[in-house]
DNA sequence: CAAAAAAAGATCGCATGCAATCTTGACATG
DNA sequence: CATGTCAAGATTGCATGCGATCTTTTTTTG
């Protein structure tokens, strides 16, 4: 869990942005926003706590507003539940919106895909090799930045397509792929064979479209039916119970 | 320009929740964020004009905290532009963006149908046909209405789903894809032709849902060819310099 | 007179305060 | 002893204030 006692609480000097000019100023509100992202994505936080935003003030030594800001942020991105006077929540998706956020997914992937045959050059075919590569020596050794990996692969290919909103949703519905994972995915389910990653690539080197979706769409599947069908793997009474909590407080 | 006067700048009772109990509490933040999307979509606020968070606050009779996040969240879904330190402004996509827009809605509207092929019940196909002679009727009488109902055609299908986060993505790409019709679309291209939405009806019916799939796509390629490829119109002179400068600014 | 420097003005980033609302626990009542 | 009522505590919704940053205007200087 991030933590971080700013010693600027008495002195606040929000400007300081002098030595790297080549980035960007990442406001206060933007780092605490992806630290709670990365958070809840590496099960840090898990599905249902509450997130009060005066601990997350605290705990970054900033104020509500920041807290704020970037819960509203993420619940935009649907990784946080805002229920009005009432407060944030990690997300706690059902396992039918769990389905979903994996059908939605399937269709982007296809769409990155069929946008991308035929269209890689040699630089992004070079990249994507290296990915490959790196993926698989880390794979068997290292499992939580295998996952990791797996996913910068599929975002790596989005961007390549250059659409700005493709990758935006992409990434989002990533991020709640990862969310549902933590859920119900089994423990030690690594998430993308990399062989099917490697197929992929190569129908897109020899530019067929259609060859690469039915792959993308047979890949994505898999990591749903792995996690979601096969398995109903055994909760804690506290996730079920705080699931059907939410159904009832949502009438 | 929506303009509200609220006389509860002295005596702010935010809490007036008793008449409609079925109505879930519209906050003000909610009431801002609608009032400026509709604003945006409707082309009352012209692409890349500014939106001072005080200019919001007053118009509302709000303070600067309620502007500040309806913009937050406009920005979120791509209406608004906000710069750093800068500002926020009506988004003011380039034509290429506007064509990846298009591009994800496409996509989009190919997962819906290929959702629903064959799974729509009497009362689904019934409320459709109504929308669609709704739409017929109106049609040559009132323009915007009409392309208001057209839109609202294309969600409701997407209700239909059941999808959530499909309904959400595709609620956010057809708000962004008037925005885009605003700035390079022609005035009178009634965008959505009936009988397309027609056809696409009949194929779910019949649960063909390629067939379905194909007539969607084609029906989007229409709309957007229609207005982004075929007749480049001409844009005002504080259109194309507004848009040379935030490029510019950019950098 | 043009260009740079400085001051003024406008607007944002963020912290904080107060009232409204929700939650929790004490107390009364059948 | 269970149940309903109410008061205390916790937390959010919103407004406002101050310093920082960006923009524009004015002043200075070569």
């Amino acid at each position: 869990m991030p933590k971080a006692d700013d010693p600027n609480q008495t002195t606040p000097k929000p400007g300081q942005r002098k030595a790297g000019a080549a980035t960007k100023t990442p406001t206060r509100t933007e780092m605490v926003h992806e630290a709670l992202r990365q958070a809840i994505i590496e099960q840090q936080l898990s599905p249902g706590a509450r997130l009060p935003e005066d601990m997350i003030g605290d705990s970054f030594g900033t104020s509500r507003t920041i807290a704020r800001e970037a819960l509203l942020r993420l619940s935009v991105e649907g990784l946080v539940d805002l229920r009005p006077n009432r407060g944030a929540f990690v997300a706690n998706p059902t396992l039918d919106e769990g389905r979903d956020i994996f059908v939605v997914r399937r269709g982007l992937e296809r769409m990155v895909v069929l946008q991308l045959a035929g269209q890689l050059n040699a630089d992004q075919i070079a990249e994507l090799q290296r990915m490959l590569d790196h993926e698989e020596m880390t794979g068997a050794r290292d499992e939580r930045e295998a996952i990791r990996l797996a996913g910068e692969f599929h975002l790596r290919l989005a961007e390549m397509t250059g659409n700005k909103l493709l990758v935006h949703y992409l990434r989002e519905t990533v991020s709640r792929c990862s969310l549902v994972l933590t859920i119900y995915g089994r423990p030690h389910s690594v998430d993308c064979g990399i062989d099917e990653h490697r197929q992929i690539i190569e129908a897109l080197i020899a530019g067929q479209g259609d060859q690469a979706a039915d792959l993308m769409e047979h890949h994505i599947e898999q990591v749903a039916g792995r996690a979601l069908l096969e398995t109903r793997k055994p909760r804690s009474v506290q996730e079920v119970l705080s699931s059907y909590a939410t159904r009832i407080a949502q009438d």
